[in-house]
RNA sequence: GGCCCCAUGGUCUAGUGGUUAGGACGUCGGCCUUUCAAGCCGAAGAUCGCGGGUUCGAGCCCCGCUGGGGUCACCA
């Protein structure tokens, strides 16, 4: 039974490296018909952000990767808040000390601080001197009971050659000698992230942890934890990292990196999840779009690249747009609705979006085509300049009493009307049709003339018709 | 700096010893057209980071180097 779990922590809104993480262990999960679960790892008091757990919940939520056990969900290994699970961290951490694999450690972060300054100033890496292994236990608890303040770590051997067999990297090799006696309990009593992800990850009987290659570092002493619990450990696959244009990972100073940033700037989720997955793995084939569903039918872990990504805006956007392209009429509406302060009626947005869907990249660009709900009451005054001549004004006048006499309203309609003056005026059809468009919209851009007219309706296309060519004077030359 | 990871056009990638190194984004050009897009067609762009080696043959295997990144907290 394959069991995953994201295990964000509540410092800061999801992250969109985090959303790829998330989406990667779901995909795993649905794919083997296992589970995805989530669990929040607020065990640094001092970092929480107010408001973070439930951003992470509604994003993924947004993005179509919610849990199926966990924070926001529940589930028989609950609590899944590891604030909420201080007790099992603090016997298992006594457990280790009893065993002989931790103990405390009394020097101050001054003391700390002040070591691995020395340590760096000699060129050598910042490691924990081991001083407080050299007490003896009833030293130790001596001082504890004295009430001194303390943090437990844990031992790491000597001289012990670690393999991570990474399901990404196939087997990673570490020298103990390179590891730190990890400090396992804070002196606020909390656990730190690796004791709390080992003690949890073993008890919610999480089968593959899937992560950032962040974490790919600190695995032996994962690895060493679950040994010293005898436990057998998960499989683990750390993913590539996504950089930023600069080729850096991905950090808050790169500005749009929440995945709410995104959400907020009208990118659909299908969009976004389509772009993330591609970033670190790829089908095999050409298939470049997918549905969650799809996505779930072509992972493989297998298929997980080794080397970093850069997040490619125009890339996302082009993906964005193709969703635009494709969602059903009434998905778009039901998107765009809340993008007008007063939203016309859906049938007629409808119309409007499929009239313009490919020539829009956000639902918000949407009620910006102010001419599809009101009168133009300017002309864009560059396409005025190209496209309106002297004659303009009365061929428009002579156009919209025609359009008026129009008994039937459609694309042929309206098209063979301009073709057939056209034709009588000996003009050519595009010096009506600029003006038209102008009068009618304001712009020079659009979709086709005659589609739109149809969309408008008649009494629109006609007042329009009329009321540009009173309104524009050429300047006298 | 130590340790670890990575390395195919600007970007995302396919490739798993024999290919004119494929696709996509982006860029440029053309077609279409009433405009803008979309679409279609085409082009430029890669000495497969560099150097050795193995092999009849290497982007694919091995070694070294270089470059980039990650990590070295009582943060995750």
């Amino acid at each position: 039974m394959t069991r995953v779990r994201f295990a964000p922590s509540p410092t800061g809104y999801l992250h969109v490296g985090g959303l790829r993480t998330a989406l990667y262990n779901y995909l795993l999960a649905r794919k083997t018909k296992g589970t995805f679960l989530l669990r929040i790892e607020d065990t640094d008091q001092n970092r929480l952000v107010a408001d973070a757990t439930e951003n992470i919940l509604d994003a993924l939520s947004w993005a179509g990767v919610s849990p199926d056990e966990g924070a926001g969900k529940g589930g028989p290994h609950g609590p899944y808040i590891q604030s909420e699970r201080l007790e099992t961290y603090r016997n298992h951490a006594a457990e280790l000390v009893e065993k002989g694999h931790a103990y405390p450690c009394f020097c101050t972060p001054a003391e700390l601080a002040a070591r691995r300054e020395e340590q760096t100033r000699q060129g050598l890496s910042s490691m924990y001197d081991r001083r407080c292994r050299a007490l003896s236990r009833d030293q130790a608890r001596g001082r504890i009971e004295a009430g001194e303040t303390h943090v437990i770590r844990m031992k790491i051997p000597d001289e012990r050659t670690l393999v991570v067999d990474d399901l990404v990297r196939g087997p990673v090799e570490f020298s103990s000698a390179v590891v730190d006696d990890q400090v396992l309990v804070k002196s606020d009593g909390f656990p730190t992230y690796h004791l709390a992800a080992v003690v949890d990850d073993h008890l919610m009987e999480i089968s593959h942890v899937i992560r950032g290659e962040e974490w790919l570092t600190s695995t032996p002493k994962h690895l060493l934890l679950y040994e010293y619990f005898g436990w057998e450990p998960p499989r683990f696959a750390h993913l590539p990292l996504i950089f930023n244009r600069q080729k850096k990972k991905l950090s808050k100073r790169d500005g749009d990196v929440a995945v709410e940033a995104y959400r907020e700037k009208g990118y659909f989720p299908e969009a976004l999840v389509n772009f993330l997955a591609l970033i670190g793995w790829s089908p095999g084939d050409d298939r470049e779009f997918f549905t969650l569903p799809e996505l779930v039918e072509a992972f493989s872990i297998e298929r997980v690249n080794k080397s970093s990504g850069v997040f490619d805006l125009d890339k996302l956007n082009y993906i964005q747009r193709h969703y635009v392209k494709t969602l059903p009429t009434e998905t778009l509406v039901q998107r765009a609705l809340p993008c007008f302060e007063s939203p016309p009626e859906p049938a007629y947005l409808g119309q409007i979006i499929d009239l313009m869907r490919e020539r829009v990249t956000f639902m918000h660009e949407v009620p910006a085509l102010g001419y599809f709900y009101q009168d133009p009451e300017q002309y864009d005054e560059k396409v005025l300049k190209k496209r309106w001549k002297e004659s303009s004004s009365e061929l428009m006048t002579a156009f919209a009493r025609r359009l008026e006499a129009l008994s039937a309203w459609t694309v042929e309609s309206t098209e063979a009307c301009l073709r057939a003056l056209a034709e009588e005026r000996e003009l050519n059809p595009a010096e009506l049709i600029h003006p038209t468009r102008l009068a009618i919209s304001g712009v020079g851009a659009g979709a086709g003339l005659f589609e739109t007219m149809e969309v408008l309706g008649q009494p629109a296309c006609v007042r329009r018709l009329r009321a540009a060519a009173d309104r524009i004077q050429l300047p006298v030359a």
